[in-house]
DNA sequence: TCGTTAATTTAACTTTGTTAATTTAACGAC
DNA sequence: GTCGTTAAATTAACAAAGTTAAATTAACGA
């Protein structure tokens, strides 16, 4: 006799739309654009119904980092050729990467806002997170399985993202007046940082050389 | 006959005040602490009375910032020991800048946020970060004129800062659960983005070595 | 003492997040 | 088909915050 709950593809479906919507705000007008109350007129609908959806809002702005690192990995995955090449692979992947950040500086500004709740209120959000780490920690792992470089794959990882994190970032912020394509200022950056491992390759393009005079 | 308008120094003396009970809120209790009528109860005077030393809260937020940066600026300045060994030099300034980030976590999130309002609407924020950053081009500049490296001085503080800018990000956000300091992950990257300048002394302490086997 | 004007405060409005009360709507029982 | 039940959705309402305008206070010289 009562009413039937919403189907869960329903809740999904309506889920999916405000996050949509939400995300649209964000990248047209920032984030303080973001009101349940604009959700909603795009939805047309009253106000209170997001909260029928999402806790509160941060559990919103959780939900769409959380769908912006899975895209990432996504990216990160579908710019991988595979093969027993790490560092073509490496190539490849670093190059999605930047094709990725530079066509969403938003989504990019969104995931690594230094403003946020603590990560481990979501903890599905470390998990995507992780995720997408882990997938790079096993292409350099596979490089220090042939003997191509040595030391323990996370923290070269960790150094390796660090440093191009530190570009990506200044360019989602907008404080990067250079010149210059994103890949072309991180691609030196990850030929120094990784260097034994692109000798072949990509030294020369390094942007800093030993002085030869 | 009019009453006497403000002296500059009474009006500094209060912006100060409302500064400092700011940037207190700001480190203590977040971001969205951060609020007019919270800031006017620490001075114990009306919630509209900063509207008199602000043009709006963007204005203090701006106003913060700058302080910040000028901060930053003297942290560099005042851990250069100065004379003619640039490697020296970045080392210790290096040290230095580790040392305020490891400590001022909530200024270097302040300065460095991916969310604030276009660069150029407050010029002096530009100036003052601009300082800071010259003065790194300065010392890579001698290192340059010595013929240690060699490269556009500019262009390799861009990258060396977005490199080491990555971790200190990330530990501003509290995104980094390494059991290292701030040192001690972004030593190895400086070593190795600036490489050849530190062949004597550093090389080794790099986590990235070419494989020897 | 009083008029003038800057500084400050008080009042008021808007927007937003959030909660509670109310209404709407779908389902099975009769 | 009507009706009770209950989830969903809307409406109403409140608090906190940014901001503006009106009212008040206070210092100065005539």
């Amino acid at each position: 006799m009562p009413r039937a709950p919403l189907t869960e593809t329903e809740e999904a479906r309506t889920r999916e739309r405000l996050c949509d919507a939400a995300l649209e705000l964000y990248r047209e007008h920032g984030q303080e654009a973001v009101t349940f109350r604009r959700l909603a007129e795009a939805l047309g609908t009253s106000h209170t119904r997001p909260y029928r959806y999402f806790e509160d809002k941060d559990a919103l702005m959780a939900e769409l980092r959380l769908r912006c690192f899975r895209a990432f990995a996504d990216v990160i995955r579908g710019s991988d050729p595979g093969g027993h090449d790490p560092a073509a692979r490496l190539r490849s992947i670093h190059a999605g990467i930047m094709r990725y950040v530079h066509d969403h500086p938003a989504e990019y500004r969104l995931m690594f806002s230094l403003r946020q709740p603590p990560l481990d209120t979501y903890p599905a959000l470390l998990t995507a997170r992780r995720t997408a780490f882990d997938y790079l920690v096993d292409v350099v792992q596979q490089a220090v399985d042939q003997g191509r470089i040595t030391g323990d794959a996370r923290t070269i990882v960790h150094v390796a993202w660090g440093a191009v994190h530190g570009v990506l970032s200044l360019h989602a912020a907008d404080q990067l007046v250079h010149g210059r394509t994103l890949a072309q200022l991180t691609t030196p950056i990850l030929y120094t940082v990784l260097g034994p491992l692109f000798d072949d390759a990509g030294a020369g393009g390094a942007h800093i050389r030993r002085a030869t005079g």
